[in-house]
DNA sequence: AAACGATTTGACCAAACGGTCAAAGTCACG
DNA sequence: CGTGACTTTGACCGTTTGGTCAAATCGTTT
């Protein structure tokens, strides 16, 4: 009986494999979308054949499966780490700054996720109104409930939320663009700087 | 001889194919990408046969390219209608409330734009570096001369203009999980108010 | 209504696609 | 060092892909 790889890897060479294929994978579904990605150029980019490749994962659709899993925790995190106890302006500047960061670190992870947006999300589109919409709105509430005590400037707080999202995000998505406009020079304590000047200003209170 | 169709269409029938063409190209290139886009599945978004619709483009990178050309000019006239003359705030909040209109009406250019550029914009790197770039450089020089003149606040003009992009484009490109997050309420009134808001606090002249 | 170019189509092609399979090779452990 | 499970592969299959072509149809002008 030929036992397949389970999803929990037992054997190193398992780990290794999986861990190659799910980075070559990354690295062409950020960059092609799930219609545009072909196994045979996943499985060249993880130095494997494409039988090779779907002895590891079932099909196509799994390993993109597994990819989204594993983003979306990672991807949370950061809006999951705001401490309620904390200082509200720097708990959100803090926030901002793990965004940023997470957009200079893990770009294709970024790219992977808005390529699943703007496609429509066909394939998390319930998490995004259960589990995401949730975690928002438990955030806002927290925002509102800072506004309300006059710890940081009024404003919409799920626009907030968003407006930190786009501004962080973009440095990652269209880091064509920035490098284009911006020559040689890193984009990323710039950004760093600006998104923490527009912060302060956007929420320091009246 | 059989002549192929003009770029400029010189026939009634002419006109309005390649028109239906252009927005069936768009729909699609704009949620599956240029490689996840299929040649079919454009021609009968289109209303037409693969090989009538190889009739008056003469590939599908043809279509593309037709597209894009098309595209960078209508998605950067609103950064080239800020007047000198004007207001200097009042000139910065008209081009974001622009930007945003056109995420609100154009969300499939706006998306066809970010995919290009998550996909490393292969087809127009060149454009961006060179009148792309020129145009916000002089865009800068002009934010740099209203803000040593006290006329808006000091911030850095090239990520000024980064931050206008990314919060407006991501109404359109985020449009899922926006509405996923926020519910059947229409996110552009409130998107309007929040920009309004960030702009005139981060910008207003200490 | 003839005649000409403009338009449309069914049939077709080679290449690339996602995926399968039996057989061969490799590994770890008793 | 043998043996059973794990891993790898070449050959293959049916479908989809971008694109071609000759023939048929349509529109317009005369």
């Amino acid at each position: 009986m030929t036992a397949k790889p389970a999803a929990r890897p037992r054997t190193r060479i398992q780990a290794k494999n999986r861990a190659a294929i799910l980075d070559a994978a990354l690295e062409v579904f950020s960059t092609h979308g799930f219609r545009g990605a072909t196994v045979d150029q996943i499985a060249a980019e993880a130095g494997l054949s494409k039988p090779n490749l779907l002895y590891y994962f079932p099909s196509k659709e799994a390993i993109h499966t597994a990819l989204l899993e594993r983003l979306l925790d990672t991807w949370l995190d950061p809006l999951r780490a705001i401490d309620p106890e904390g200082d509200p302006l720097e708990e959100v500047l803090a926030y901002v700054h793990r965004k940023l960061e997470m957009s200079a670190r893990l770009p294709r992870e970024s790219r992977l996720f808005a390529m699943e947006m703007i496609q429509g999300a066909p394939r998390i589109h319930d998490v995004l109104s259960s589990d995401l919409k949730v975690l928002v709105d438990e955030t806002a509430s927290l925002l509102e409930d800072w506004m309300a005590r006059g710890r940081i400037a009024s404003v919409h707080p799920h626009h907030l939320i968003f407006s930190i999202w786009s501004l962080t995000q973009h440095y990652a998505d269209f880091d064509v663009q920035v490098r284009a406009v911006l020559g040689p020079e890193d984009p990323f304590p710039g950004a760093a700087d600006f998104v923490e000047t527009l912060y302060r200003r956007l929420l320091a209170p009246d």
